[in-house]
DNA sequence: TTCATGATGCTGATTTTTCAGCAACTTAAG
DNA sequence: CTTAAGTTGCTGAAAAATCAGCATCATGAA
């Protein structure tokens, strides 16, 4: 298992970071700087990008006359990756624990859709 | 909307000790210094579990002759607010698309009793 | 080209976090 | 009581993270 370039190894705003390029996809710097909360200079900002990048959790294209941020893994991933990790962390492995804690929140709404895709899901996990 | 004292306003060596407390629920300064990564002195640790207390972020009592610490709220809380939290970052709120990737992972297995869980909180989500 | 606007990265300073040393205190055993 | 082993909080130092200033580079308009 290598470590998890989005473990616990990161700093406030390393996280804050993430999150908007986890919602996003990618943004350029001044979108970071937008997105943040109390947001410093965008010369702070930059900086913190700098050294994400050069611990390669980022990735940096230039576009259209300015640098564009991604992740290096996938959104997809990086949310497969928080889930996991907080199911291990915080729900003794059991994903079962995770899912009954998740949908059993107050107000929650699913969808068709949605409902139909987890009936299948859970269907499928069952042990036979 | 309290500032959630779980949110992202924790270092590391916070967010590792109150990982810590959730799975353990309560925890001598010992116990702590054992379960953190790259352990500092046993003094590092008394450190930060007085930054938490004073923060109110922790609780203190002392029984069998040692401070014992837990969480200010219940580990059950802990864990819904941090659920709730990256259901909100990395979900863009929604349940159902975490719930979906939750359990869309390889090799999850359910038990019966969690199965028949799952689909009763989806019945009860899934009214209009 | 020249100028104005915006983007970039380097640098060092400030702030926050992390840490170990140490003296005081507690407890239990002798 | 005296001692030894374990616990605790204070303190200042070391390390890490955060940040702004600034010179340079890029882009596009005049």
């Amino acid at each position: 298992m290598k470590s998890d370039p989005l473990g616990d190894n990161l700093s406030k705003r390393e996280r804050q970071v993430i999150e908007i390029l986890v919602r996003r996809g990618r943004a350029s710097a001044r979108e970071i700087e937008q997105d943040l909360p109390d947001a410093p200079t965008y010369s702070a900002v930059r900086s913190i990008l700098r050294l994400l990048v050069d611990r390669g959790v980022l990735v940096k294209s230039h576009e259209d006359g300015r640098d564009w941020f991604s992740l290096h893994v996938s959104p997809q991933k990086a949310r497969l990756s928080a889930l996991s990790r907080m199911v291990t962390r915080f729900f003794d492995n059991s994903v079962g624990d995770a899912a009954v804690a998740l949908l059993g929140q107050r107000n929650v709404k699913l969808s068709e859709e949605e409902a139909q895709k987890l009936y299948k899901l859970i269907e499928e996990a069952r042990k036979s």
